[in-house]
DNA sequence: GATTTTACGTA
DNA sequence: CGTACGTAAAATCT
């Protein structure tokens, strides 16, 4: 049936779906069915009544199958069929019946409808004009029906009929009143300098070409509404001849940086190539957009775009980025400067300024180890691949001729091709996220591991081995800087790269999210070395050394995340061992039994904590390590070797003897069904919006220890920086652990350690309990070679 | 040529 | 049906 747009005479506020479906077309009624609810509790999140709006659709009459697709002759659905097309132009006549004063296009359909444009994601949340009706205002937001599919999309969607809200009662269009002033001259700039010079805060932010971060184009906001950006480099070509007039520019530019309260949008970037390039250390820069939206909403996208659509009202600018780079630098500076605004009062309000002055004390230190780097030592490296080499061959020469002819073992489909047709091998399966879920085929490690235990073709072990060696070249065979370094981008905000792009993302990431630690990726100030530095496998390790006449002191939380699980599930005979073993040496927890794993193995066969055998031993750290995250019986199978069934008989021991842990893990899904938000043991918040079910559960079983003993360590590095930076220089961070350098005497050893110590020793509070995690020193002359010492040895 | 999938290194 | 992270190469799409 055809569903007739509904909605009160005075309405100002009208909402565009897609198509009916089926209740709607049952009822000849626009939104009344599943979306139709979602869609009342959205608008009743901005203080709205559905029975305030007038309500319609694109297309009046429910396509076969609810495929919107049929109503359009091409695949890009971009050409409407006749029909659509009189539809349209009923919401044409509606719209000037009615006269909303703004139109919420829901999702893709209507916004193409409205506006002619094809991509909901870009134009979400900016207010734009009509082109259906000229001089109505339009706001694009997703359609409920694909927030139900990805409720991360939830919070921009409320936060976009909030703006439509407010805006319904401004009479015309949005006009931009911002003064953006894109082409100065020398002296104009030099001006607009000493003017920011007197400001209480300004907002900067750079654009910059590689290689070289060399800087085109930098703006400067001395409020949302006034920016002005100076343009140094156009076509690769420096603007000036004389480059006298450039130094006296960055002269003030650094006045200005150095003096001023600065807000940046992830200006670890920008301060990284200012201090880099220009010796600009930028100590005006105080806040961060990119760092406080991370702070107060951890699972939303944090683009300046992105964040800008849902605090302020501006016209989308990012499509201007290649046409007219210096007026869309100048509108980063400005809405860097309103996002701001309104982020800060959200900090206050949500009370996160701790966390937030915390993530922001992090920032000098990540950029210190991005700058400085790690030294490689060249020959270290030369041997290491020429071993590498030599070992590849020899495997792969075997191989070839075992198999006849040569296989590229990267390639899954010739894998496939050779272990399940010509070697006949039962195939095996990926594990899939839900069992509706098709099967698919897998040529992984693991799956490799399972054949070769089953078939007993010592081939299959080579191919394993070989593969690693492939592996291996990648984190050998690097480019170092001229002096010799490696450097790594510390992100303190979690991921700072969209996934697998050809240029690496600065600002602009869209698929974010963050348990609290560190992650380390490519720089592109200085793209040397493998990028990450927190996967590099040991054997790699050895080329990695400390500067000049140092080695490396190795500070890490023992048994971390494990101490931490203990406390939270409130396990007792843990606790106790924990207790018991802090500060002891290794040689002494072993003498006395003070082993989780055996422990763990003593409670699962129900016998004495000194009759374990190592067999035992090793069942018992597996099945801890595997119940921790709530892995289940074929991981347990696959990492002991083991049937099936043996490792569901041990998983059933480990659960019978200690409970405690499925009690914790139904309580986080209790948390996680009232709220939806898991604190962390300092306080941190992390809202789970993935999809309600088992992944949703192990991610969240594992945030709070990960995300507490991350900022346990961060917390630790962030006072050692202040405090014993100078004397014994950090080189490189690990998630829970941290490495100096020291001189390699006993006297230096030991004071770099006890500085360490003084700052690691942070105690925890959960429950009226408090405790620390201990820690575990290594020195040596690399990354690789280091050997266990005591505090004070 | 761009995007998605597969695999794999660390904590 | 461990999770978190980033990178490389192959496979697939357009």
């Amino acid at each position: 049936m055809l569903v007739k747009t509904v909605g009160p005479e005075y309405a100002n506020i009208m909402i565009v779906g897609e198509a009916p479906g089926e209740q709607e077309d049952a009822q000849g009624i626009p939104f009344v069915g599943q979306s139709g609810q979602l869609l009342d509790k959205i608008l009743g999140q901005a203080q709205l009544s559905k029975h305030e709006c007038i309500l319609t659709n694109v297309a009046k009459i429910r396509p076969p199958g609810n495929q919107i697709g049929y109503y359009f002759e091409n695949k890009a659905k971009t050409i409407p069929k006749p029909v659509l097309a009189e539809h349209i132009e009923m919401l044409r006549q509606d719209i000037l019946s009615y006269k909303p004063n703004i139109i919420i296009a829901l999702g893709r359909t209507a916004l193409w409808a409205l506006t002619g444009q094809p991509a909901i994601s870009t134009a979400r949340g900016f207010i734009t004009e009509s082109t259906l009706v000229p001089g109505v205002k339009v706001l694009p937001t997703y359609h409920p029906r694909y927030v139900t599919e990805n409720w991360e999309m939830l919070f921009p969607v409320i936060m976009d009929i909030r703006k439509a809200v407010a805006n319904s009662h401004k009479p015309d269009l949005v006009r931009d009143t911002r003064v953006l002033m894109s082409s100065p001259t020398k002296g104009e700039f030099m001006d607009f300098l000493r003017h920011a010079e007197t400001c209480e805060k300004i907002a900067v932010d750079i654009e910059t070409t590689s290689p070289g971060s060399h800087i085109d184009i930098l703006g400067i906001a001395t409020s949302p509404n006034e920016a002005m950006s100076f343009t140094f480099i156009r076509n690769r070509k420096p603007r000036f001849s004389n480059p006298r007039d450039e130094v006296d520019i960055w002269a003030a530019v650094a006045r200005v940086l150095n003096t001023v309260p600065t807000i940046m949008h992830n200006g670890t970037y920008d301060s990284a190539v200012l201090t880099l390039n220009h010796g600009i250390f930028c100590r005006g820069y105080k806040d961060d957009t990119m760092v406080a939206a991370h702070v107060c909403w951890p699972e939303v996208p944090r683009s300046l775009s992105f964040l800008s659509s849902v605090c302020i009202n501006v016209p989308s600018w990012k499509h201007l980025q290649t046409t007219m780079p210096a007026w869309y630098n100048a509108s980063d500076a400005a809405n860097t400067f309103g996002v701001y605004e309104v982020i800060w009062k959200e900090i206050l309000h949500g009370g996160h300024l701790p966390t937030y002055q915390f993530e922001m004390a992090q920032v000098e230190v990540a950029n210190y180890l991005h700058l400085k780097g790690v030294k490689v030592d060249r020959d270290v490296q030369a041997r290491l691949i020429a071993e590498n080499i030599s070992a590849t061959k020899k495997s792969g020469t075997t191989l070839a001729e075992a198999f006849g002819h040569e296989i590229n073992f990267n390639s899954p489909k010739q894998m496939a091709q050779l272990l399940y047709n010509d070697l006949g091998l039962p195939p095996q399966y990926k594990r899939r996220k839900s069992v509706s879920e098709p099967r698919k085929v897998t040529t992984d490690k693991e799956a490799i591991i399972r054949l070769s235990r089953m078939s007993d073709n010592p081939l299959l072990d080579l191919i394993v081995q070989h593969k690693k060696e492939i592996k291996l070249k990648s984190f050998l065979d690097i480019e170092l800087s001229p002096t010799g370094r490696v450097h790594t981008n510390y992100n303190i905000t979690g991921a700072t790269m969209a996934h697998q792009k050809k240029a690496i993302v600065i600002d602009d990431d869209e698929n974010y999210k963050s348990f609290g630690r560190w992650s380390s990726s490519k720089s592109i100030i200085l793209p040397y070395g493998s990028g990450n530095l927190q996967n590099i496998p040991r054997v790699a390790r050895e080329m990695y050394v400390p500067d000049a006449g140092c080695w490396f002191v190795q500070a890490d939380y023992k048994q971390a995340e494990a101490v931490i699980v203990a406390y939270i599930i409130g396990d007792e005979k843990l606790k106790d061992m924990f207790k018991q073993s802090f500060g002891k040496s290794t040689k002494y927890c072993a003498d006395n039994n003070l082993d989780v794993h055996k422990i763990t193995a003593a409670m699962m066969f129900g016998i004495p904590v000194d009759e374990v055998t190592p067999t035992q031993r090793k069942v018992g750290k597996t099945i801890r390590h595997a119940t921790s995250y709530s892995a289940g019986p074929k991981v347990v199978a696959d990492k002991l070797g083991v049937p099936l069934k043996i490792a569901k008989q041990h998983l059933n021991q480990y659960l019978a003897a200690s409970p405690q842990l499925q009690i914790w893990h139904k309580r986080i899904q209790e948390e996680l069904a009232s709220t939806r938000i898991l604190t962390n043991l300092f306080g941190r918040k992390h809202k789970f919006l993935k999809k309600w079910g088992d992944s949703l559960f192990r991610s969240a079983y594992s945030y709070i220890p990960q995300s507490t003993v991350g900022e346990l360590l961060n917390r630790a590095m962030v006072t050692y920086a202040e405090k014993y930076n100078t004397q014994y220089p950090l080189c490189l961070q690990l998630h829970d652990a941290m490495y100096v350098a020291s001189p390699p005497d006993a006297v230096n050893l030991r004071a770099a350690k006890h500085a360490l110590y003084e700052c690691m020793m942070i105690p925890i509070t959960y429950k009226e309990e408090t405790f620390c995690v201990d820690v575990d020193f290594k020195v040596g002359p690399n990354w690789k070679d280091l050997t266990e010492t005591d505090l004070d040895s």
